[in-house]
DNA sequence: TATGAATGAGGCTTCATTCAT
DNA sequence: AATGAATGAAGCCTCATTCAT
């Protein structure tokens, strides 16, 4: 293996680290009030070099968007293959796990992302990242989709087209996450989370079903 | 009676004028990139004018979001009012209607409300504004839990206090939202909206009851 | 006496009720933060008419200074015609004393002019008032030259040209003026202004003579 | 040694350009009518670039006055380490002497800051620039009394608390300076400043003696 | 490759002044 | 004469991005 390849995995590591550095910064301030030097001194780097990594702050922002959603899918194409096995409860069962895992893999990226995936289109995304986004988002839906196609074929679930279906989890999941956290500014309450997300899912789960 | 009162009224009337300037800029743009200048321009005024009815930029934003939470409660308390003679399935759905109505009455600040209200807090917002925010959205899940209250009761729906169950509520609307709002990314399709809601409504209604 | 007469006499009137208020506000801010809106809810008036007695805001701050330098003057020219009978140590008091009752007549407005005058020349003054001003700060050097005039023509001051001792006076006394309302910064005490003019004009009136 | 040292040297160099700049521009223009836009221009550099070096406008003007207390400070314990070995005229002349090179080292930004430390209080300015600042006063303060303390004692000036008498001299010196200033708006004539400090302190002398 | 000082466009906000009523 | 809403120029400051070293 030659020096090249060395290279390779060299740049890479770096790029992680400017990412690791990011999401700290972006958790804490949000896209906006994070600056490029709060990154770069969280990376212990300074605000030239994530320039050589990352076109720019957009871009940046979105690829760590673009992990979340890789380790969703993973996750995601984790419940499926182990599926065949289970029983509708136990499928949105896992399914609800999956998701939170998520979230505890990364929260407020998570967050981050359901803010601004929507709004305040980013102009300086370039192609590639903005089609990687799209084609992830699209592979998580179907995902999810394939994980209950199967009960809502025979007729277990109500009668839905799978990706509509899967929409609406992924509605309910985000929607639980971002109400929780903007509770925070209501109640001061926190961390009650999890219990949310199980009672939608159980919402879920029993409504679902016929 | 007199000049005074027209007075009052007209100085009402501009802020409505800049409003209405103001959530047409930052529907297209969001709150970090419309400018004062962009809504001064739309509103048809200077900049300087915009200062004589709003504080400062977040305040003119956050006196959006506060009136579509007007609007919202004024909405649920007439569910409520016409709620006795409703079943559990009639309460869901004027429920889940009275939410679509505030979602058209203005749909982008609705969304730009989600995202705002819990990222990015906002150190600008005059404690006054601030407390009406917090109040009205406590208010709002009051009068949905108040809603539901007298099915919990009585045992129609699941067990479960009725605030936990008015957080199910909003966190499922405001998800449903802004996934859609979200996926015009991905998809291209939109207006929609209103069947997820429904979907995700009647989900929702069957797995309270027991 | 016409109507015309009244209707100077009412706008003179007028006049001094805004430079009542200007004096409020620019002593407790100071020229630059003091705000024509300011002075305006001061007045009990509307903007529009300071204008209308004022040509701008520097001119209304510097009629102001007039007025000091017209009451100095008016001060000095009293003690000059008392003047005759006094012996020299009785001179120099009475010029103190003078010169104190400026200070009390008008404390911030003094101050700020000594501020002013010297510093951050003014553009927008209008050559009437900009004469008007040189004229008075002149009469009251000469004023104050022709107290001393008779002792140091007798030999009883040390020999100096009578202006050069006014100036002396009048720098002792804003030096002392300033530097008191400087220490409010640093010691918080106050108020003992008047023991300071006085040891300083003890010290110069011990030295004066031969 | 090394490449830290001479970065700090350097950056200690672009301060200095800067201080330099923004000294010809408030001497030039006074703190409120100097832009920053303007002290940029001036150095040869780009506004962002000040705030590199200075955390907003009144920080780099008061890292003026700064300076020009330091170099105060510096001669006046300059004075007091050769004082022993002086009469009392001999004190009061170095004393002077002292005074008027600090005045020549700076005079601009010596006239602002009596007329700033005075007036206007200045909110942006951090609370260590503050302290330093009033620490220095303070300290100047103390150099003048112990300078003069001994002959105080000895009964051969008058007596007087020796922080009072450091506060006449303070107080005749910026007087005698803020005038002579200020009378370039009426005369036209300057520079004989000197002059009007020597009688001003041969005068003090002879007061301050028994 | 890495640096980090420098840039400069652009945003928010203030306020002296005007002018239609 | 008086109003006061509206103006808009101008100032301060931030920060994504660049580039010489």
């Amino acid at each position: 293996m030659g020096i090249l390849e060395r290279k390779k995995r060299e740049k890479e590591r770096r790029r992680q680290q400017i990412m690791v550095a990011a999401k700290r910064v972006f958790s804490a301030k949000g896209l906006n009030r994070a600056t490029m030097e709060d990154i770069a001194k969280e990376a212990e780097l300074s605000p030239g070099t994530l320039y050589l990594y990352f076109k720019n702050k957009d871009e940046l922002f979105f690829s760590l968007s673009l992990r979340v959603l890789q380790y969703l899918n993973i996750r995601l194409e984790h419940v499926l293959s182990n599926d065949k096995t289970l029983n509708p409860e136990q499928k949105i069962e896992s399914l609800r796990n999956a998701l939170y895992d998520v979230y505890e893999f990364d929260p407020m990226m998570l967050i981050n992302m359901f803010h601004l995936q929507s709004s305040e289109t980013l102009r300086n995304l370039s192609p590639t990242l903005m089609d990687d986004l799209t084609d992830l988002s699209r592979q998580s839906l179907r995902l999810i989709a394939a994980i209950l196609e199967d009960e809502i074929r025979n007729g277990i679930f109500i009668d839905m087209h799978p990706i509509a279906l899967a929409d609406i989890v992924w509605a309910i999941f985000s929607g639980v996450i971002l109400w929780e956290e903007s509770k925070t500014m209501i109640d001061g309450h926190k961390d009650y989370l999890k219990q949310t997300l199980e009672i939608a899912f159980e919402i879920f789960g029993r409504g679902i079903k016929t």
